[in-house]
DNA sequence: CTTCATGTTGACCGACCGGTCATCTATGAA
DNA sequence: TTCATAGATGACCGGTCGGTCAACATGAAG
């Protein structure tokens, strides 16, 4: 039981490193089978599809996102701006020990998937919008608590949110095409000052 | 001379579509040969490979850039702060042509070709981050001039600028995630809240 | 008429792509 | 001891990949 998993888990961890420092496209299974060490009529045996194997990738990550630190910057304890600098320096800091070690920078992994595949997999669009919908509620509910603590003004918080996940994502972007992960630190402060206003109710 | 121009800006023109609404690795030089009713080693005449292809697609689409919106976004008779807005209507009316066109946000095909490829050759990311920078320049020409005529109080303009072209990108990020290029209208208009103060002296 | 440069043609190359499959092995329940 | 099932193996498939090449067309200069 532990080793039918385990030749699984190899699968997947390998897809998700080499998925995540490169593309979706450069990456074939026969290259995932070899470094996994796995055959690859196992491979087919545990993935219908290299498509299914994204999903599972996605997934993966994405579980490991929301019990790892996301889960730290958005810790109901922490005061919901100071998450918001919390999720910074996680992303600066994962990138730029990701860049010390491999010399580049890999990027968001969902940011990555989603420019190179949503205009040709609607399977794997829909999926990464829902990981973006999920990362975008968390900072909704910081932004109404700042909101209920009196330390904003009010505001619209599903746009603004919607918006500093936008902003997260635009300067990973930016930092990895510089490959510099100091952008992220340089610029990533300026999360706390995007704003988007009620709309006139009239 | 028209003729053999004709050969290759055919090429250029198909491969910048194609490259645009699918992504550099999904596109194969036969198709666009066949689309651009080329032959192969024609092809091979223009291009000595596909890198350098690409980079002519770069070029190509940062020139129509540069003398198309984005020089009249950042028209400096428009109000600094204004040519703000009309950058994001542009993206937004552009995006949403392509979707009302084919189905499918294209997203920017400078973002697009940065997460593919930025972490396999050098040689393409130098050659966006360079696109990158001369966007860059242009927020941060207007900035300076919204602060010199007292419109905002002063700022890290430079660091700003960066953080602004980030958000745009960020947006259309998103937008192309959800197949949605009303995102781009929503959040847009947030660009003008950004702001990174200068660095205290001391 | 010859020469040369610029383009064009399409067959061809080895490597690799995602995916299939028949065959074998290990395990555990009946 | 038998049998079913899960998993492992590696050869194999048609198709496509980026790229090469020798032969040929065209047109202007000498």
């Amino acid at each position: 039981m532990n080793v039918e998993h385990d030749t699984r888990t190899r699968i997947l961890s390998t897809a998700r490193e080499l998925f995540h420092g490169r593309s979706y496209a450069d990456v074939g299974i026969k290259e995932i089978c070899d470094l996994a060490k796995v055959q690859k009529g196992s491979f087919y045996h545990f993935f219908p599809s290299k498509q299914d194997l994204a999903l599972a990738v996605i997934d993966d990550m994405a579980d490991d996102w929301a019990h790892g630190f996301v889960a730290e910057a958005f810790d109901q304890n922490l005061p919901p701006l100071e998450r918001l600098d919390y999720m910074i320096d996680a992303a600066y800091y994962w990138q730029k020990a990701a860049k010390d070690i491999e010399g580049r920078m890999p990027g968001c992994l969902f940011g990555n998937l989603a420019l190179e595949i949503s205009t040709r997999d609607d399977v794997l669009r829909a999926k990464l919008n829902a990981v973006f919908d999920k990362a975008s509620r968390r900072f909704h509910e910081a932004l109404d608590q700042a909101v209920e603590l009196g330390e904003i003004p009010p505001l619209d918080s599903e746009a603004t949110a919607a918006a500093m996940l936008a902003f997260l994502e635009g300067i990973i972007l930016l930092a990895k095409t510089r490959n510099n992960p100091e952008v992220i630190r340089d610029l990533g402060p300026a999360i706390k000052t995007l704003r988007i206003e009620l709309a006139h109710p009239n």
